[in-house]
DNA sequence: GACTGTGAAGTAGTTCACAGCT
DNA sequence: AGCTGTGAACTACTTCACAGTC
């Protein structure tokens, strides 16, 4: 009940879920849930979701459950999601002007509000709403438009340099969608998407017929 | 050096990582390779990378490090890649059409032979080389094809519907990019992406700002 | 000397089980 | 009675440290 400090990163990882289902209880007029209701919900065990939930200082009630709209708060309060976060795309190919028209990002608050690439054909085409700026703008494109992510979807021997160049123009949150190991400074949060890795991984579990898969990342 | 069996997830979920770095290496004409050089490159601890290879029954060599091109073989066969293994894409909206085109599958094994549709309009409408087909056709689908893994692109509120007709079509390999959580048989290998959530997480350590995030998943 | 393979120690995450509130 | 919050036990994963091989 008091707010212990640091969240450990497993938590952190299933926050994003407990969110969308809070949503959807609120959305459909419940106003407490139980922690065994959010288990089955997200395919989890109840006593890992209280356990979770106390490291917001979470404020459920003993013999009734959680408020819906009051740990609603708490958990976009605690993944810092209070005001809407602009991303950017850099790559401005398939995969990146697929990510820059998805419109899944603006719907959970990370509304995509540029699109740019390195390459000057590119560069004034136009994806959905976005006209495709060149890269060098960035700086002054992450000033102008108070960008706060990075997407990279270039291919995987230019990606460090997009991270480089992201990082200097100032963000500090990037999502790494090439296949390859990117560095950046300690102070920036980085995490990276493979699809094709998944698929790997699936593919060992269909493979190993009978082992089933466990259920989701953390870390 | 013997070959025990289970292979922790964590490693599985590694493997992905090995092999990409491993297929740049026999590129650039490497024959052998190091703990210490694959753990550079792929962000690792060298202790961890060892004992990933050795559940593989890895052949290393003291003093000289592992054959690059014999390594590959192993973790290509650990995960089950020696023959291409095609994928089928659930719905043909923003994400599917984009998830279809995206030339990251083909080339790392994985060529999209089908996508298919719930909604007739849709279904004869082109995507790159794919013509939609309708969802009903599923079945015959994955036996003409010869289709391994389905991938689920369609809005949350028909997800589990889409991997049930997979599942009944004969898969037993998912991976649901909706944000929602599906179920399947114990035998059916899942595996969820969720894109958002990716920012939502690192919004968490940006909101943190000094605290920085922990590399990649597992599990 | 360089590097692997692996027990053992250390750390993180999960689940149990129950005391404590409503 | 129902359900939370949390120490304690357990399980999984990582890292250390070193014996063993080339």
């Amino acid at each position: 009940m008091s707010r212990p400090r640091r969240i450990p990163h497993a938590t952190v990882a299933r926050l994003p879920e407990y969110l969308r289902i809070l949503v959807e209880l609120a959305h459909s007029q419940h106003d407490t849930v139980s922690s065994g209701r959010l288990a089955d919900l997200g395919g989890f065990n109840a006593a890992k979701v209280r356990k979770d939930l106390s490291y917001l200082g979470s404020y459920g009630t003993r013999g009734v459950g959680y408020d819906v709209l009051g740990l609603l708060d708490e958990v976009r309060e605690a993944l810092g999601l209070t005001a809407a976060r602009g991303v950017v795309v850099v790559g401005a190919g398939n995969l990146g002007r697929a990510l820059a028209n998805y419109s899944g990002f603006e719907e959970r608050g990370f509304p995509v509000l540029a699109l740019v690439d390195a390459d000057v054909d590119k560069v004034g085409t136009r994806v959905g709403q976005l006209e495709v700026r060149h890269a060098d703008e960035l700086p002054a494109l992450v000033i102008e438009l108070g960008l706060r992510i990075g997407v990279i979807a270039v291919p995987s021997a230019t990606a460090q340099d997009a991270a480089d160049r992201l990082v200097s123009a100032g963000l500090k949150a990037l999502l790494n969608f090439a296949p390859s190991h990117v560095s950046a400074p300690p102070k920036v949060a980085m995490r990276r998407v493979d699809l094709a890795r998944e698929l790997q991984v699936l593919s060992f579990y269909e493979h190993q017929l009978g082992t089933s898969a466990p259920g989701e990342p953390a870390r």
